[in-house]
DNA sequence: TCTTTTTTATGCTATTCAACATGTTTTTGT
DNA sequence: ACAAAAACATGTTGAATAGCATAAAAAAGA
């Protein structure tokens, strides 16, 4: 786990700069020695549910998500994340196990802070400690946004939803329109609340409709604005 | 709106207390001498999505509801406050209007702080700044916990939590059965994802099954542990 | 108190979506 | 390269729930 020869120190401190900026010199070596660097193959387990949270996570490279186990076997996935993102630390300061797991949706590269530590220069550094307040208060809104979006809107409109959510977080290939994240079709249906079923029976629906291209599990947004639509309306 | 006899003063500060005790003899002092009273009627608005926060909130009694309008006039209430609790303030820490609105179940008295002033003293209290800390990580459990039981639960699940929830929030009157709050049909559905008639209609069925009793917004709750056992399983 | 409005109640219908079944394609592991 | 497993595709069916209509009851106002 522990890796630390120069030039991933260094990539780790970059990715940690808005922190860093923050800290102390003191505070920013103590930062370096205990940082810690860990690799994660697609579909590993970053954390579980019922765990204790011990780290704080920031996303140097690849994409993770965060999600929840519901009823059934069902799973909605409630966070997705993106370098440079900080996750995993929430239960900790609400003094609680983790209630939500982690998993790397491609192969990823994951920087790791105790938190307790964390939570020390927080009691000294109010930047800090109001950065974070500022980070679980967007957070806040964010689920309150997705609870409305999820049990109000139809399906059609969760799928385009979700879709232009990756585009906007993930981004395009080259190309301009191809997707940069390749999810299943099952992570699909677990962002936006349905069966895989039916996220194979809408994404078809689009592309017949000229909306998207699928290949495989590259979705090329052809129609953006009627997605936008569909989104909204639907 | 500025009412300042000293019984109410009094009053509020208690309240306040779990605020007061992470400030400074000065801070304690200028919180007094910024501290706002305000009572709203019954269905009398707090505040509005899309409106700009100034006002850390503290409810000193009565009942309010914190609520997202959606799609097709449908609304969600994401959040039920109760004396002694702390809202509306939320937006302010992440730099945003207003997403959700409040208004009171009913009549209400409420304690306004400026919460611009609130974060001053977070710039120089760690003890106060990580208290939010705790309250906002709490709160993105809870929301995400929503999603999860709003979308994957069915209707009768979802009823019951929510006569769960104002049992345990709002508690019993003194025949320790009968839910202290008297909440419309629509507002139950409006917390439960589900229409009206839904939500009419099931009360309706759990009344037959002798599980609750219902005397117009009465609600009694018979067989506390059947309730679980739906909210569980359904 | 009387009228008007809102809330509650209940039935019927339409729609959405989950569940299941089956076959095909793709990926994974050896 | 091949077998096994996983993911994808698509059709059919049925259950859950929203929408609408109507009427009764309760609450709010004048």
């Amino acid at each position: 786990m522990r890796k630390k020869d120069s030039a991933v120190l260094t990539n780790a401190v970059n990715s940690l700069k808005d922190i860093m900026q923050m800290l102390t010199p003191e505070q920013q070596e103590e930062l370096k020695d205990n940082l810690y660097i860990q690799h994660f193959k697609k579909n590993e387990t970053l954390y579980r549910e019922g765990e204790v949270p011990e780290m704080f996570h920031c996303l140097i490279s690849g994409k993770v998500k965060v999600y929840k186990d519901g009823i059934g076997g069902r799973t909605q996935i409630v966070r997705v994340i993106k370098p440079v993102e900080y996750f995993g630390y929430r239960a900790y300061f609400a003094n609680q196990n983790y209630v939500t797991s982690a998993a790397a949706f491609e192969a990823s590269t994951v920087c790791l802070i105790p938190v307790e530590i964390l939570e020390r220069w927080m009691m000294k550094n109010n930047q800090l400690a109001l950065f974070f307040i500022r980070q679980l208060a967007i957070e806040v809104a964010r689920s309150d946004q997705r609870t409305v979006n999820l049990t109000q809107k139809h399906i059609r409109g969760r799928l385009a939803e979700s879709l232009i959510f990756l585009r906007d977080n993930y981004g395009l290939e080259e190309d301009g329109a191809t997707l940069s994240i390749y999810l299943s079709r099952e992570d699909l249906a677990n962002m936006s609340n349905m069966t895989t079923s039916n996220a194979i029976r809408t994404l078809s629906a689009f592309a017949q409709e000229k909306i998207i291209a699928i290949d495989g599990k590259k979705i090329k947004i052809i129609d953006g604005d009627n997605l936008e639509r569909i989104n909204k309306i639907g």
